[in-house]
DNA sequence: TGTACATCAGTGAACGCGCGTTCACTGATGTAC
DNA sequence: TGTACATCAGTGAACGCGCGTTCACTGATGTAC
């Protein structure tokens, strides 16, 4: 293997190290000059990329709200009808939750620190802009309730997200919980996706569904 | 003020230095020196009290818990009838993360290590555990729809934690809503209850609980 | 009540360390002519 | 095609810093007699 004077691909090799870093050992304990020498470069290349540290953690959490838009309308365009792509899209926010628990947890502290930069906000609103969306689609074909769509949709956002820390194991790493536990054998075998673990989500999520239906429905 | 040899609190006050600064300055830049020296302390004394750093960090989060609890509690001793108990309940846990968002994200954070001791583990498990008593309780007298309660309570602790998360601004920093920062302004003034807040909150564990009803009852 | 002593909560000097970042530099690449 | 030069991505020495933690210590407190 030589080692050519150009990298080629720094940027994009320190972010995929850090974001693999990330969900193994953790943020806490990774330094630029740790990355840079996994990545077999002068501790000093990365500052050619990246202004600073913060710098290359934004950019990590932008990458997740990227990845995680991308799966959800991915899902979303396999399926049909208003409540089915609502759940498509949630079940896709769950299983990005269980794939990069930590990414997940990353993106949101990044996104809410007082100085994050706009096109991180950015990308950040617009996953809820497209949850919105859904909402108020549903609402106007008469699959969910009237009434303020965002309201709804901040009723789902919670329940998809606290799914998705759920099943990442951020709640119950405390509380270890046999199935899940179960399911993470399974993934490592076969890593999705994991069927029980969706089931358990889809079931939550339906619960939901269920109490968004019109009264006339029932 | 005279500063006596002997400080005589010291263990709470770090601990409610530590607590002041997480939800201020947030943890990055806390340091045991630092807060040694805030306190008036010298910078050796917090390891008469803690074994190290994170012997601090933990019992942050403990206590965080036991809070949460005792907050939950109160509020379905106030309350009659088992959707009454479980929308009481949530509308505390909502109402904490509002109060507290930060404390709430590293209550989970450090619970969710792998190294957390046991105690930190057990009032986390706690928590879950008195959630599905009362999704249990509910299920017998009729309220709730038969089944797994653990399911249940899973699909609960999800909506409640992303409303925690939400109204504590780790979702919405990102999508700053009018609402809500309206409600931060009107806390300044008349911290709790915040009435529109929990409208927000109450209204979304409705659509849920309305999912949660046997078919019978709607 | 007075004295001796164990216990405990503080002190402050000292340690070694890894960190982020800067700087002047150098090697490679691509483009103009 | 060949040469001159601007541009860019790397290098590595050096900086200053604050950190967590240890250690031998000292001052205060409480208890036994």
């Amino acid at each position: 293997m030589t080692s050519p004077y150009h990298h080629g691909d720094l940027k994009s090799t320190l972010l995929a190290y850090a974001l693999e870093q990330l969900e193994g050992a953790g943020l806490d304990g990774l330094s630029m000059r740790e990355m840079a020498k996994a990545v077999g470069v002068s501790h000093t290349a990365a500052y050619r990329h990246f202004a600073d540290k913060q710098a290359l953690l934004d950019a990590m959490a932008e990458q997740g709200f990227e990845a995680l838009r991308q799966a959800s309308h991915e899902a979303v365009a396999a399926a049909q009808g208003s409540p089915d792509r609502l759940l498509a899209s949630g079940l896709a926010y769950v299983q990005f939750g269980r794939q990069h628990p930590r990414q997940l947890a990353h993106m949101f502290g990044a996104a809410a620190r007082a100085t994050a930069p706009p096109r991180l906000r950015t990308v950040a609103a617009d996953l809820f802009n497209d949850l919105q969306t859904l909402v108020a689609e549903g609402q106007q074909d008469g699959s969910f309730r009237t009434g303020d769509p965002r309201a709804l949709a901040h009723a789902c956002w919670a329940m998809v997200h606290g799914l998705a820390l759920l099943q990442g194991g951020h709640l119950l790493g405390l509380q270890p919980d046999a199935d899940v536990n179960a399911d993470a054998s399974i993934d490592a075998i076969a890593p999705w996706p994991n069927e029980a673990a969706n089931r358990q989500a889809r079931e939550a999520l339906g619960v939901l569904v269920q109490g968004m239906m019109p009264d006339e429905a029932s």
